[in-house]
DNA sequence: CAACAACGTGCAGAAACGTGCACACTCTCA
DNA sequence: TGAGAGTGTGCACGTTTCTGCACGTTGTTG
């Protein structure tokens, strides 16, 4: 094997299970710990995995992994789901995506208003619960850093629904690189869920406008819009030739 | 299980529940008070929660609101829960209904325990994200009530499962009345899930031995036991000639 | 004040770690 | 084609870290 795709491996992992213990897949790959840890050292030197005793766990989650951070969601977040929330009609169907601005968005949804969410986050299913809204929950397996369900079972099920709006969640908004995010599979899933919708709005908050992941989910011109809070207004100017650009106020 | 994670672990219980008694943490992770100690006293040290006489509580005083402390499982129920859990071998397969007393089973299972985990509750889904059990979280319209999706969707997704045991909750366990709940569709869903279980246990805390709804679920001869911490010793008497009970020390 | 639980500290065993070294392998260049 | 540099891997060894236990101290409760 590989040790270059040993890494992605290891990425991988760390993704999808939101930690790694060295000695698991030393055993589970047939090599030592000394690789493994020879492997997470670099990776957490090059920054994409922080080294803890025994293992490692994703980069953004050395004290704030997806539970610390959903219960932190920044201003900018905030600014963004606020807006976005004015855009669902009552009676009307919509898809929300997984991950901390779209947790923040399902907060943000009047909690009298009368409509459709269609979602594969058991976290935002959960947030919903004191809403008039009714709620359908796509399964599958669970995802368990970015806390979706994905797999066969949920590609199938989101195959079967449709919606007017998709609210979709990103890693980075870049208007050379497009939309994009740090795992494979969740791309083609948002790509499968925004195939569903009418029309696709994605959340931009200050810290993903300009950058950048691994995997593309779309091009900027396949989405209705982005709603964008930019730290600095010349963030929008390459982007606003791209896409429609709607600026939180 | 990772020092880190098992922090990071601590701190979440801090947020969701308002505050933490060392010596419980220390049992339901299988580990000595005195690791638990030492993590509360570097947390604190990182003014990530404030040490108090028996346990923990959060850093900032604005964490528990009614909505949570509505959720506080009752001794009764942590009791129930805890057996439930030893109940859960490695490598397992293991199906999980909606209710509170089963969302307290699912924090009671061994953070590292590699097991697979099959449920229709959302909230149950995200209380096992940072555990190593793997999860699939069977989807459909979300009932709000009792927090579980429900429907043909479910229905048929539930079918397709199959599993060593299953973790019923139910409203009434009584002698005559059997095991009932207040929703006939949730009755039908619970009948189905237990069908798809080689063996079906009933989560009896206190206040639910001696009650009675008005739908049944399923007759107590078809269920593999009932595990009852009961308030009096007579509250078993006439249960245990119908089928088999586990009594909770 | 007495009984008890929780606490801190020191200690020992276990586990994980870093480092140095030997060996195998690949790539480059003469 | 063969020598040498560079890299990846596993092993051995000493070091650090974690964990549970024992013991004496402090805090709480009745």
């Amino acid at each position: 094997m590989l040790a270059a795709t040993r890494r992605n491996l290891l990425l991988e992992r760390l993704r999808a299970d939101g930690r790694l213990v060295a000695k698991d897949l030393a055993r589970e790959l047939g090599i030592s710990e000394d690789s493994i840890r020879r492997d997470l050292r670099d990776l957490a030197a090059a920054g994409l995995c922080t080294r803890v005793y025994g293992g490692a766990l994703p980069a953004s989650a050395a004290s704030s992994d997806y539970a610390t951070r959903r219960s932190v969601a920044t201003d900018s977040k905030r600014r963004v789901a606020a807006h976005a929330s004015s855009l669902i009609r009552p009676g009307s169907t919509v898809i929300l995506d997984g991950g901390t601005t779209t947790l923040e968005l399902a907060r943000a949804i009047p909690t009298g208003l009368e409509c459709e969410i269609i979602t594969h986050s058991p976290t935002i299913a959960a947030a919903l619960l004191d809403h008039a809204a009714s709620v359908y929950l796509i399964g599958g397996t669970l995802y368990k850093h970015s806390a979706v369900a994905m797999g066969a079972a949920a590609a199938e099920m989101a195959q079967r629904v449709s919606a007017e709006l998709f609210f979709l969640g990103v890693v980075g908004i870049h208007h050379e690189a497009g939309l994009t995010t740090g795992d494979p599979e969740e791309a083609a899933m948002k790509r499968l869920l925004a195939s569903r919708a009418a029309e696709t709005f994605v959340l931009g908050s200050s810290e993903k406008l300009g950058a950048a992941a691994r995997h593309v989910v779309l091009p900027l011109a396949d989405v209705t819009a982005v709603i964008a809070d930019p730290a600095h207004d010349t963030d929008l100017e390459e982007l606003g030739r791209r896409t429609r650009v709607i600026r939180v106020p």
